[in-house]
DNA sequence: CCCAACGATCGACGGCTGTCAATGGTGACG
DNA sequence: CGTCACCATTGACAGCCGTCGATCGTTGGG
């Protein structure tokens, strides 16, 4: 099953030190569920909205895409540790996870 | 002809605004070349080199993998503006291009 | 002039991936 | 209890992608 990659970083920054084979691949893992057009937009939608929630059916629509297929993104995207699911009644609620995103930036270029 | 994609940043912040569908196709495909472990491997080779310039021939050996695709990595990555080329005689060096590294990490997470 | 080394390109192949229609599971509500 | 909306999962399919062997252009040296 697929285990939930943890929000912390997982290397050392790129221009530090060559990358083992390991490390570059779990990097890429995460790299890969960002490098999409569809789920790119589903990360900065969520992480735009006011209330900081969104529901599945609020973003097929906006999307053009079915509603399967943005579960998947979701799924790709919660897996990578991107995103956060919580469900509440009927509704599943996704938000996005700021610290992931600063973690990835932090290994491309660290702060100066 | 595949065109160089320039170093600068190419939307703004991903936690702004929500991204169009053609922002986010243009941000994929530069993530997209690095989201892959032998490419992180060959910018994190490249930028950790002393002398900052590497030729193929040295890199096929740490990677493990053949010079064709090796070749093959190192021409996504140069169109994606994230390496440098520049041919010497027999041989051709690579070097890391730390600007497009910064305007990635820029777009993940500004820092304030 | 021929040869060797470097690097790019081509052709091919297997695997991964994004997408959809169809289906299933679950909670709300009359 | 029946129905409906929401969401996940499945199965299928086309297209993309990483990899290699083979080949070709180029440059430098005997």
């Amino acid at each position: 099953m697929p285990t939930l990659l943890p929000v912390t970083a997982c290397c050392e920054p790129l221009t530090q030190a060559p990358l083992s084979a390991e490390q570059a691949a779990t990097f890429a893992t995460r790299l890969k569920a960002l490098a999409d057009p569809a789920r790119l937009r589903i990360v900065s939608l969520l992480a735009a909205a006011a209330e900081g929630e969104v529901c599945v059916c609020d973003l097929t629509e906006p999307l053009g895409l079915s509603q399967p297929t943005v579960s998947h993104h979701l799924k790709v995207l919660h897996e990578a540790g991107l995103v956060t699911r919580q469900k509440r009644s009927t509704w599943v609620y996704y938000a996005a996870v700021p610290a992931a995103l600063e973690a990835i930036a932090e290994v491309l270029a660290p702060r100066g």
